[in-house]
Formats: structure tokens, C-alpha cells, sequence
DNA sequence: TTGAAAGCGCTACCAA
DNA sequence: TTGGTAGCGCTTTCAA
């Protein structure tokens, strides 16, 4: 077992003190003579020195570590998220510690875990939490954000897009290109997303006098919008256009549509939501609803450090980021 | 900012001493009376106390943090890696620090954060590291483990898939099933993937006569595997099949080749590698490679545990996974 | 510019 | 079964 080098070995090979080694590799040490340095940095290269990041966490009483907490890391769009964030916070020197809400756990069964280790800040993707953990962030003064959900009337901040405005879009996308007989399949109606981009989707054809939407229910998967869709074109009024809640599900309906022998967009236009990579994939050319993500990312992260460093401020902040329509192959009558 | 709650508190409160309130908060504790313990949880209940997992580090000197350096999280089948390892180790009682290598940066940059962090064991998918970062990290005895990847003639333990049978099995199968213009697109030449199924592919081709590969360096990228189809296409000599180093870049072969009018797998077979789930869909029914991930990240898990638990145990082990072909619809003649 | 010394919050040993 | 106490490796005053 290959004893690990402290600083005090350091300091006796550089016959220095111990305090003189520790500002040595502080970020900022503008109180050491050059000479010494050298002779410090001379000696803990010969002995292989690294810092214990854990003892100074000790000592400074701060982490540098932020915690993410992310429930659907397969579906297509968190990878992506995950890989800026990392990125992003590695920038500014501050490491992640990561945890998945496996199937059927909740977060609040984790979220103690990421609370012990005294994280700077916690960011949960994807799933919201109960008023019982919120408050015991809170209380832990522990930087919440909250990525792509939000949860009303609580003072937690949260950084989404706004799903409300990008449902109302479609809304108007399809009924300006001529269709008639809309559908809908809905994402998992625990989720805001799905929540916000149905109700906007609805609100505004109601608004346009358009009357007898279409809806099933499904749950973000590939399966369940292939399913979903070849249960609506059995359907005696068989829909001349789909609007899938997220992009997985698009493409199981593309899938379905041309399984039926039909042809996308000729008989049935499809929209789907997030503009993932694979939306612009020849075989599917999905129109879609991109989300912002870079921008959400980038508030995401500016917040967090407005928390970190102004703890006291606790009056919550939603950003809400504004999706845009991407008009590719799927649906009929644009361009 | 709220004070941080301590044991010593809780011990006040519940006039126990300190030592006492960390013998209930640690894993075992049978030597705390029922009725003191009670008081003790009564105490950090209302005091909203946890345990601080950084002193816990601290004066335990080990981590109970597995490093997870991982280059390519956005590409389809690392999502899901990574998803299974969180699960596990969470499972474990380990958590995890990831570390992404952004574009262009080396993998020996971000290592000695990592190390700072005294991390039990590390894991780096997907990327290599010098030979110099290797002795590093023995040096410090941190248990590493590459994963997806091998360093030829270090001591370092690692677990693969067998890619080199893996390019032999498609070999036999493109032959058999009658193919006569074989080609392959390659992925990028540093990574120990593609050389593999490359070298067993090509090699079996040779070893039953077959000459005249053609091939094409792509990037593991679908647009770069729709590019190289497109230039294979209009060769003198329009291969029959196509074996591409992964999934993704034969996703964009078959968009390529639908593109130019052409059928899969009537006119065009195409094979993939990885078997990730779009494989399955639909619109690409991909025949392709399947590497056993699960079982990989079990071994993985597995030699990373036998690893921290023994140290001074160095002999490298290789674990070399062996994938299964999945026949799907993309290549002809075969079920 | 440097060194001595007091913690940071916990664990673990020893004694009671 | 409990309490006292000595660290873990660092940062950070305070003095020199």
C-alpha cells in the first residue's frame, strides 16, 4: 500500500514549514519568494505530491463539488445536457458528483446521500423532488436548481424551456399548414414538460376554434409512441397529423406511419419535441421544437453560481427559455 | 447562511457524548444502548443533522468515490454505461465523480483532479492515457480500471468487448450470406475499438481468400458514415456490403444509400457495431454486433472492488467480452 | 516572507 | 455501553 504523500513530507524534503507548502499550491500565493517556491514545487514533484482535495474541503468548509441528480440519463436528450454541464463546471474549477434516480426510486431516497457531502450546489435534471426535501436543501443552505422542471408556488429556482409557448407554436404550425385532424401523444403526465407542452398545444388550437383533438397516452419511449401511433390510425377518424411530446416518440411514429404503408408527410404530418441530433437523420427529418439547451445550460450554471455566492438571496428565480420551431421534412405544407 | 448542523450539537442536545452520536451515524454501531441511540436520533431529527461525509473521508482515509472519466458521454452507447455504473455503485454505497475529456483535451489533464480527490478506484472509459499517468496512479494506489479500452503491456487491468472476433464473425457472415464487394468504414485509428474489429475482420476476410477490401477512415460519427457511404457508392466497384466500426456511422450508411436510390439490403447490406437500442427500430432494423454491456460493467465493477479490497494484488487482469451478432434486416440472405 | 498553532467534523482507540 | 482524546491533511489566523 503506497503511503500517500501529506505536505509535511513535502516540507521536510524542502526543509520549509508546512504552512509555507500549503500556500504553495493555494490558488492564490502571492506570500512566497520565488526561491522557496521552486524549492517546494523541486520537492513535491520528487515525491509525486498532490493536495488532499478532501482535507481542504475540511478545512475551507466548501466542496467545489456540485451534485447533479438526473433521472432518464439513456433518453436521448440528457446525454448531451450532461456532457455541457460537466464541461462547463470543470471550466471553473468545480467537479461533479453524480447520481441517477434508478427506476422507481425516488430522489428522495438520494438526495441525503448528495447532502452529506456538503456539495455547493445541487442541480436535479428531470424529476422534481417533494416539499420535504425542498425545504431540507433549504435548510442545508444548498443551492438548488432545478433543470427542465419546476415546481410551483415553492421558492426553489429553476431553469426550463418554455414548453408552454413551443405547444402553442406547433399549435399554429400545423393549423396554418391545413390540417384537420389532430393528435396528440402525451409523455408521462407527471412531468411538467409534457404537462406545459400539451396544455400550450391545446390552449391555442381551442383558442383557433379547432375542436376534437386526438390523445394518447404514452411515456417518452420509442415503443410507446410506435404503439400509440398505429392505435390512432386504427381509429376511425385517423389523424392527418401528430404531435408527439418529445422526439423519441416521433420517431416511433414516423415508424409506425410507414409501417401502415403510408407516407410521412403526405398522409400524416409529425412534429416531435427537443430536436435531438437524430432529428436531422435523413431517414426521419423530423420537424421539431428545439430547446435551447446551450442557453438553459448557461443560465443553469450562472445561477448556480449567483446561489453560491449570495446565499442569502432566497427569492427564487425561473428562467424560462423560449424553444424554436424547426421546420424539416415532416410535416406537409411549410416551405 | 445556516449554520451547518455538527455532531457536537446533536450531542448536546441529547446529552450523549460526540463519540457517542458517531457510533449511531456509522454503519455499525452495535455498541450503542436501544434507548441511547433513540435519544440520539431523536436529537439530529430535530436538529435537522447528517453526518459530514468529508470529515467521514477524512479520518476513515478512504473516499468511498470512484472516479468516471468518460470522453464520449453524448455518443449513444456511453449513456447507457454510464447510467449502469451509477446504478451499481450507488447500489455499493459508492458514489461517483465524473470527469468528462471535452474535445481536444487530454485525458492526463483532468487525472490529477481526479486524484486529489483520493478516490477509491477510477475508471476511464473510452479514452487511453500515457504511460506516465498510468505509473501515477499505481504510484498513488488507486485501483484504475480501463474500460472499452486496453494499454498494451502495462499493468493495468481492463475489460473489453472481443472486438477482434466481433470483425471476424461479421466476416464469416458477409461471406457466407454471398457478399462479393466488401467494404469497411473505419473508425477513428487511436482508438483500440475500431482496430480491433478492423484487424479481425480483415484478417478473416484474408483467411478465406477474400481480397480487395475496400475502405474508408470515418469517425465514429453518423454524418462521417454517411459521407464514406456516399464516396463508397460512387466508386468504379459499388460495394454489395458495408461493415461499419459502429452503429452510428451505419446508421448514416443506410440513410446514404436510401439516399441514392438504393435498397438495404437488396442492393447495399450494411453491418454495425454495438447494437445500441435504435438498432432495433424500425426505420434501421441494423444487423449488427452486440457487446454484452452489462456484462462488461459487471466485471467491471467486480475487478474494481477485488482491486480496493486488495491492493497490493497487481497483476493485471484483461477481461475480454465476447460480443453475440444480432440478425436483424439490413443484411440479405440471411434467416 | 515565513513558521507555529488552532481548528474543520469526524472516526477509532483506550479507559472507565 | 459510554466518554475522553488523539489524530486525518489541510487552511488560516497571528507573530515573528
Amino acid at each position: 500500500m503506497p503511503k500517500r504523500i501529506t505536505s509535511i513530507e513535502v516540507a521536510e524534503l524542502a526543509e520549509v514549514s508546512q504552512s509555507t507548502v500549503s500556500r504553495v499550491f493555494s490558488d492564490d500565493s502571492p506570500n512566497v519568494a520565488t526561491a522557496t517556491r521552486e524549492r517546494v514545487l523541486q520537492a513535491a514533484q520528487e515525491l509525486g505530491y498532490r493536495p488532499n482535495a478532501i482535507a481542504r474541503m475540511m478545512s475551507r468548509r466548501e466542496s467545489n463539488i456540485i451534485g447533479i441528480v438526473m433521472a432518464h440519463i439513456t433518453s436521448p436528450f440528457y446525454p448531451y445536457v450532461l456532457d455541457k454541464f460537466l464541461q462547463r463546471f470543470q471550466a471553473i474549477g468545480k467537479h461533479v458528483l453524480l447520481f441517477t434516480a434508478a427506476e422507481g426510486q425516488s430522489i428522495d431516497d438520494i438526495l441525503p446521500l448528495v447532502l452529506q457531502y456538503q456539495v455547493d450546489g445541487l442541480i436535479i435534471a428531470s424529476t422534481t423532488l417533494s416539499s420535504a426535501m425542498v425545504d431540507e436543501c433549504v435548510r442545508s443552505g444548498t443551492a438548488v436548481i432545478l433543470f427542465n422542471r419546476i415546481i410551483k408556488n415553492s421558492n426553489i429556482s429553476a431553469v426550463c424551456s418554455d414548453n408552454v409557448t413551443g405547444g402553442r407554436n406547433v399549435a399554429d404550425l400545423l393549423l396554418d399548414t391545413g390540417h384537420k385532424r389532430l393528435a396528440y401523444i402525451a409523455g408521462p403526465s407527471n412531468t411538467s414538460t409534457n404537462n406545459d407542452r400539451e396544455r400550450g398545444f391545446y390552449k391555442r388550437l381551442t383558442e383557433r376554434g379547432y375542436q376534437g383533438m386526438q390523445r394518447m397516452q404514452a411515456s417518452y419511449t420509442y415503443e410507446s409512441g410506435y404503439q400509440s401511433t398505429l392505435d390512432l390510425l386504427d381509429r376511425e377518424i385517423q389523424p392527418d397529423a401528430i404531435f408527439c411530446a418529445n422526439d423519441t416518440m416521433a420517431f416511433g411514429a414516423i415508424d409506425a406511419v410507414r409501417e401502415r404503408g403510408l407516407i410521412v408527410p403526405d398522409d400524416v404530418s409529425i412534429v416531435g419535441y427537443d430536436n435531438i441530433p437524430m432529428a436531422g437523420w435523413q431517414a426521419y427529418s423530423l420537424t421539431t421544437v428545439s430547446q435551447d439547451v446551450d442557453v438553459m445550460i448557461e443560465k443553469t450554471v450562472d445561477l448556480m453560481q449567483l446561489k453560491i455566492e449570495h446565499p442569502e438571496n432566497s427569492t427564487p428565480i425561473i428562467e424560462s427559455i423560449a424553444g424554436q420551431l424547426v421546420i424539416r421534412g415532416s410535416v406537409r405544407g411549410c416551405g
